[in-house]
This record gives structure tokens, C-alpha cells and sequence, in this order.
DNA sequence: GTGAAAGCGCTAACAG
DNA sequence: CTGTTAGCGCTTTCAC
């Protein structure tokens, strides 16, 4: 019963009297095969255990149903849900997900080159930071890429983002309602192109609305950092009236130094807004006023870019922009 | 320069005027080749653009450097962090994570075949329910599996898992202090295997102590359900002394919906515990006495083992059972 | 140490 | 509709 070897075409092919092009055959979808040598295959095939070997087809038809994620080591929180929902998109189309971890170490040639050894059909980056050197590299092995939330700025690359800019409007516009005066913007690490461009634009918002007091501190998008930006801060200045987080997690860390540490009030003393609407954001504690990214939109729209890129490979480099949902928690004074 | 096709072993042979087992020696760890004949088949090589296959190498070879990880779309909070966890440690032993999302509507059968179809080394279950059906399937198939955080009961596979055991009883311990009258378990979903185990073992500490007020009530391990489970077990009854929730999420939520909506002070009305310190457990507003499983050692156990059993095929199922600590937060009444 | 040759298990023309 | 045939790109004996 339990044959060591694994069984193959010929030996469904040899027991069931038929040729072996005729098992693989009916193991290709969409073949014409006679009623009759499909049933008497099947019914071979299910009797030995047979299933074709997904390895051996990559080999001849060049396309592995594989697709490489680059997640970064140091990801932003909701990567993790936006990973399995891209694993759960990618899975209805028929296509698996091999796992990259980048780590900030080691460089992108290295990752590159394991990537490519892969014959994956396409990329789909979610790390922090992934360089024009190895975007090129895909494009000049046509290997399609699309990346989560980075918008780079040549727009040679297919990206699928959050509408940053509107979103970051939005934010700025809560906290106008009380008239700051100080603000502070508490930046994801400066190696994050996301961070970058969240930050970038708040200063310009904020710049257009003719802020002169606006301080930049970096974190790292944890906790731990929104809780030290805002300590050090206060070390030699006076509570901000309004701050900018880049994410949700470092906009929690900051309420509580405020609370825990330093008896200021959000938000009557002290309005706080953060990006990414994760769930903690609403937890009745914090309440955060944040942009909420529709995840399940984004991810589709990155696999439905991926697949036709893939199926057209010349087809052109295309920016997809989604907006994101203005969530008014209570984070922010109201006058 | 860019060729359209690949360039292969023999491309490159034919350049650098050796043949092409030559070139399959060089990118072969470990095998014997003159210095001068390696050379010039890397320098030509990198030339040209060269990387093995790794497809065809896998259906040579029959070892696909792959590893299935079957993650429940319903997962456990930080199964994300594992994940990464995992594909890193694996990474570091030349393997890679071929990613699975378990729906738990389509049944286990259905992923058994795919994962087989792809010839994986071995696989890790991450997921909410993995049935002895399919267990047995690998097993038969000689396909070593790891289940992270499962307890199976007749201990035919090979497990890892955190002492849910010692840390429930430490759990338990912390809540006894203040020697509370009424105990709520809120437990997670019916069907996850750990969420089971967890509540069972909270119901056997606590009659061991001779409690006899003791009520359970289910949740999804999500933050809403842990809000909910309380207010409706308010509806019909007391607040409790003390909840032993079977993770941190859920934790959050009746420490939340206690305070917001029933004004019921944590600890001193109420005393909660966690499992699983997650990140959040230790955030200001919560501070939850929990377990902190030790993630590192546990995945780093379950790459260990799996690889082990990939060596060494017949090698008995094993348990490896770690430690995690007792987080004193401040969630539980002091006497 | 090196090259020639035989596959791994499958798909895809191509005749029949 | 079916069988024959020729590979996909690599690893691995086996002579030399």
C-alpha cells in the first residue's frame, strides 16, 4: 500500500492502460479527454494516491504559481493581516506565497538573487525599504513587482497606497478645529519610505496652513518609541497642543507617557492623531482619530495589479491610490 | 545583454569552455573542483547573469527546500510574529515558508493535497484546527509535520508547545491572593485546540482548589468578544471576582467594557488575567497579569525539531513543552 | 578533477 | 481524441 516511491503519471498511466500524456492530460484543466479515459484515469489516480507534481510542471512551464512577499523584519504593525489577507487573494487566483523576510542587514542584491533562483512569478514588496538597485534588477529580468504603500517617487514601479496625501488633509484639518499653535510630528525611521512620505506631508499641510511651530521627532512605529519621543520632548520644551503620529502604535505609546508620566490630558490638553486604523486605535482607552487603510481593498488591488502584470508583462508601471476612511475618535480637542 | 531567455548551466559552459556538470559542481556546496576551473566559471557566470535553477534542482534532488506554514485565517494574535519568526529561522537553515491560510470551511483535505502536490520538506501548523485526518495523511505520506502550540492527545506528532500547565496554575495562583468567590472563564472559540486546553486546565486548577462557583463563557479570542461575554454575562449576574481570560486580547476587552460601561473598577472590583503577553498587555492603561509565551524559543524549538525529522525521517514524535513567565502586571487584587 | 550520459516528472507539439 | 516524442535545467553516477 504505502509505496515508498512517490507515484508518477506513467505509473497511473501503465495501471489504468492508458498513455501517460493522457494522465497529464486530464490532470490539465480544460483539455479535451474523452469521457471515458478521464473517469477510468480519475479513478486510477485516486485509487494509487496520485498527484501531479507541481515541481516537475513549474520546470516545463516556466511559471512556478509562486509569489515572493517581502516582508520587512521591522514591519509595520498591520503587515501581519495584510499578509494573510495577500496569501488569501493570491490562493483564489491560484497562486502560492513564498515568505522573504528582509532583514535590514543584509542587502537586496542577496535577497535579490535568492528571489530569482525561485523562477516566483512576480513580487510583491511590504518592506520597509526595498532600493531602486534591486527594482531595477526585477525589471531587467521582467519579473513583476508591486509594491504595498511606498510611493516611489519616478513612478517606475507599480504601486497600490493609501491615499496619504487626502488622509494626512484630513488629519490636519481635525486638529485645526482648536487652533494649535505647537506641533509636534512624531515620524516613523527615516528609512521607512511610508514614514517618509506620512511625515513629508504633514509638514507641507502644515506648512500651507502657515504653522510656524512645528517640531519632527523619529520613532521606529512601536510603542516603546511614541512613549520616548514624547518623554524626551518634554525634557526641554513645553507640551505640544497637537501631535502627528505616523501610525496608530506610536500615537498609543504617546498617550500614555502623556497620561502615565506627565498628567497631561488628551485630549484637552494635548490632541493626538495617528495612520493605519488598527484595531488597539479604538479601544475604549484611546479612541485615536485616525485614517483607517481599507486593507482588504488595498491587498486586491496589489494581487489584481500583480496577476496583470504578469499575464502582460510590457504593460506599463501604474500608481493605484486608495483612500483610507477619516475615523474621529477622541484624540482630538474640539472647540 | 538581456537575453529574453534564462541562461542556463550549459550557457554558461559554453562560454567558459568547460561542460556543464562542471558548472553544476561550481554552484554545488562542497564539491570537489580545481581553483582554476571555479573561477572561471564565476567569473563568467556572474557575467552572464547566472543563478541555478532552483526548480529543476528540486525535482532532481526531490528535496524542494520548502516548508508548508498553515496559518488560520482566524488566528491567534500573535501567530503573526511567529510567522516571521519562523521564515527567519528557517531562512537561516537554507529553507523557505510556502505559505497555506487555512479557511476553516474548506476542509483539511483539500490543503493536504495542495501542500503534497508541492513536495515540501515538512510542514508547520500554525492553524486554529488541524484535524488527525490529515495528520495521519502526512504522516503516511512521510511528510514530518510540527504543530506550534498544540497539545494532540495521544501524542502521535511531534509538538511544541508553551506550558500551558505551569502558567495557568501560576495564573491561578496570583488570583487566589485575594481569595475570590466567583470565577468567570472566558475561554476562546470551541474549536481552537489550544483555547480548549487552556480552559480546561483553568476548570481543573480551580476545582483542585475546591471552587465552586466557577462559569464559562466563549469567545473568538477577539477583543469585541471578550467586551461582549461580559456585558451579556452582567445582564443575568454579578460581577465576578475574577476572570480568567484564555488570551491577552480578550483580556483588553472586559477590562474595557468593565470600566466603560459598568463601572467596575480592575483590580479592585474585578480581577483579570491574560495568556500570551502580547504587547499590548503591558500598555499603561492595562498592565494585565499574564503568561509571556516565549516566542523565540518556540519557534526556533519547532524549526529544530522539523528539521530533525526531515534528517531523520523515522525518528519517534516528540513533545517539547517550554516555559513561559508569570507577568505580574496589575490586573489582580492584592490582598 | 572532469566530461558524457541518464534521468527527475511533467507538458506540449505533432502525427495518427 | 490519443499516443509518441522531445525536452525543461539541473544533479549524479560512471568512465577517463
Amino acid at each position: 500500500m504505502t509505496k515508498d516511491k512517490r507515484v508518477t503519471s506513467y505509473d497511473v498511466a501503465r495501471e489504468a492502460g492508458v498513455s501517460q500524456s493522457a494522465v497529464s492530460r486530464v490532470f490539465r484543466p480544460g483539455l479535451s479527454v474523452s469521457k471515458k479515459t478521464r473517469e477510468k484515469v480519475m479513478t486510477t489516480a485516486n485509487k494509487m494516491g496520485y498527484r501531479p507534481n507541481a515541481i516537475a510542471r513549474m520546470l516545463i512551464t516556466k511559471q512556478s504559481g509562486m509569489v515572493a512577499v517581502i516582508v520587512s523584519s521591522r514591519a509595520n504593525v498591520n503587515y501581519p493581516e495584510v499578509l494573510s489577507q495577500v496569501s488569501k487573494q493570491l490562493a483564489a487566483r491560484n497562486k502560492r506565497v513564498l515568505l522573504f523576510t528582509l532583514d535590514n542587514a543584509e542587502g537586496g542584491d542577496e535577497l535579490f538573487e535568492q528571489i530569482w533562483t525561485f523562477q516566483v512569478d512576480g513580487v510583491i514588496a511590504l518592506a520597509a525599504h526595498f532600493d531602486h538597485n534591486s527594482l531595477d534588477k526585477f525589471k531587467e529580468h521582467k519579473i513583476p513587482v508591486v509594491l504595498y504603500n511606498r510611493n516611489v517617487p519616478d513612478a517606475l514601479a507599480n504601486t497600490v497606497c493609501c491615499n496619504h496625501e487626502l488622509g494626512i488633509k484630513q488629519l490636519v484639518n481635525e486638529l485645526k478645529l482648536n487652533q494649535p499653535k505647537n506641533y509636534l510630528v512624531i515620524s516613523g525611521p527615516e528609512d521607512s519610505d511610508v514614514a517618509t512620505e506620512r511625515r513629508e506631508i504633514a509638514l507641507k499641510q502644515l506648512e500651507k496652513h502657515g504653522e510656524q511651530q512645528v517640531s519632527v521627532l523619529y520613532g521606529d512605529y512601536s510603542y516603546q518609541s511614541g512613549r520616548d519621543c514624547l518623554a524626551q520632548w518634554l525634557k526641554s520644551n513645553p507640551a505640544p497642543d497637537a501631535i502627528i503620529c505616523s501610525n496608530d502604535i506610536m500615537a498609543v505609546g504617546v498617550i500614555d507617557e502623556a497620561r502615565e508620566h506627565h498628567n497631561i490630558d488628551v485630549p484637552n490638553d494635548m490632541s493626538v492623531v495617528g495612520f493605519d486604523g488598527v484595531s488597539s486605535s479604538s479601544w475604549f482607552n484611546y479612541q485615536i482619530t485616525t485614517i483607517k487603510q481599507p486593507l482588504e481593498q488595498l491587498t486586491k488591488a496589489a494581487v489584481d495589479m500583480l496577476l496583470e502584470h504578469i499575464e502582460n508583462p510590457d504593460s506599463p508601471p501604474e500608481t493605484r491610490v486608495i483612500t483610507g476612511t477619516l475615523i474621529e475618535g477622541n484624540s482630538v480637542k474640539r472647540p
